[in-house]
DNA sequence: TGTGAATGTGAGCAATTGCTCAGGTTTTGG
DNA sequence: CCAAAACCTGAGCAATTGCTCACATTCACA
């Protein structure tokens, strides 16, 4: 818990399970029903709560949404360093290192795909650029390092704007798919071909 | 004119100026307001128009906003179209035509950039899904015939998916693009690098 | 010029929204 | 045990929403 969403930090464990039941009848709203249904009365009688107890601990409805987008991108961001960390390691080349990444983004995206499909077909983007951002302010220069560090592997490049290419290739090719092709996520023959796209345009 | 989202046809040239004034009403709103201030009783007033002669076209809100979309997509489309017709011929290498394509959609996406902005930022993609695949389902079959026809240029490929990653990577890094860093769409460096993408992707 | 079709009006309704507040219940800690 | 803090309740208000309908105006054209 704790979060900037958050109007006031829930001290009884009571208060955290109600905290954790309007987050959660928020997404089942998103995923089963919709953005436009997301109501604060809707939410809180999802929730098994009184509405009154939800403006106790969100200002308004759009700390709601912030908060259970929060969670979901922290989410997707340890599933990712969990597997990351698993699979690759330093004395892997990067052939044999980019496809184990390719295919740890792509299992990560498969985790809660009904919320991710969700958020992506449903909630507009109001508030959630700064979010992107903030995933984008992590990821890119994790990569930038990669790609510094393995220098000898790849060709001469400036690894800022390669970070930025590659992270946004591979984001708009899995974002269409989770919206359009869902089937083809778990595709040795998707998975193929980013790798493709990703080892040719490092490889000197 | 002429739309599954109009409930009917204007004939005349008066109804089909309010029919416009409507529909740029709406946009004005959606690009300095906001999406939720998109409201019909708003949308009406800004158009200088009465809440009933909007239902006379418009069965709903949401038809609004899909005419709306129809169009953009529609301009986007035929602009891109031009700028290919113009910079693209066959007689063009494949080292030569890839930077006039990438140009091109750099370009057709400078095109009334605050309602591109402001589709992406603030709009549910709620119902806007089909339209992304109406776009894909046209612009890939184009990328799959080009590369088909330049087979002797290319590796040995899957033509298809091919078209599929290339061009959801690129939508992918233009989006982003349009959303965080505006002032790169026109830069040397952005379109250099999604070309080195392309280029190297596809070589033999 | 007249008549029907096309177009336009806007007060206002039924429903919904986000949110408040005055007061009740449960938990904690001394 | 008891008081203060933490937590919870839900009727209901003010504002807004999408939308209707009875009626007025303008147009095409015979």
């Amino acid at each position: 818990m704790n979060s900037e969403y958050l109007l006031k930090e829930p001290a009884q464990e009571r208060s955290r399970q109600t905290v954790q039941a309007l987050i959660e009848a928020t997404e089942l709203i998103l995923v089963e029903d919709g953005w436009d249904k997301i109501t604060t009365n809707h939410v809180a009688e999802r929730a098994g709560v009184s509405i009154g107890t939800l403006y106790q601990y969100f200002a308004n409805k759009e700390a709601l949404i912030g908060l259970l987008l929060e969670q979901y991108i922290e989410e997707q961001f340890t599933e990712l360093a969990t597997r990351l960390a698993d699979a690759v390691s330093f004395d892997m080349t990067l052939q044999e290192a980019v496809p184990h990444i390719i295919h740890a983004m792509l299992e990560a995206k498969m985790v809660r795909p009904e919320l991710s499909r969700a958020l992506f077909t449903q909630a507009p983007y109001f508030g959630q650029v700064e979010l992107l951002d903030a995933w984008n302010s992590q990821a890119e220069p994790m990569v930038s390092a990669a790609l510094a560090a393995r220098a000898s592997e790849v060709r001469d490049m400036d690894t800022d704007m390669a970070a930025y290419i590659l992270n946004n290739a591979m984001h708009g090719i899995i974002h269409a798919t989770v919206l359009s092709r869902p089937e083809l996520l778990d595709s040795k023959e998707l998975a193929d071909e980013i790798c493709e796209l990703v080892l040719r345009y490092l490889q000197a």
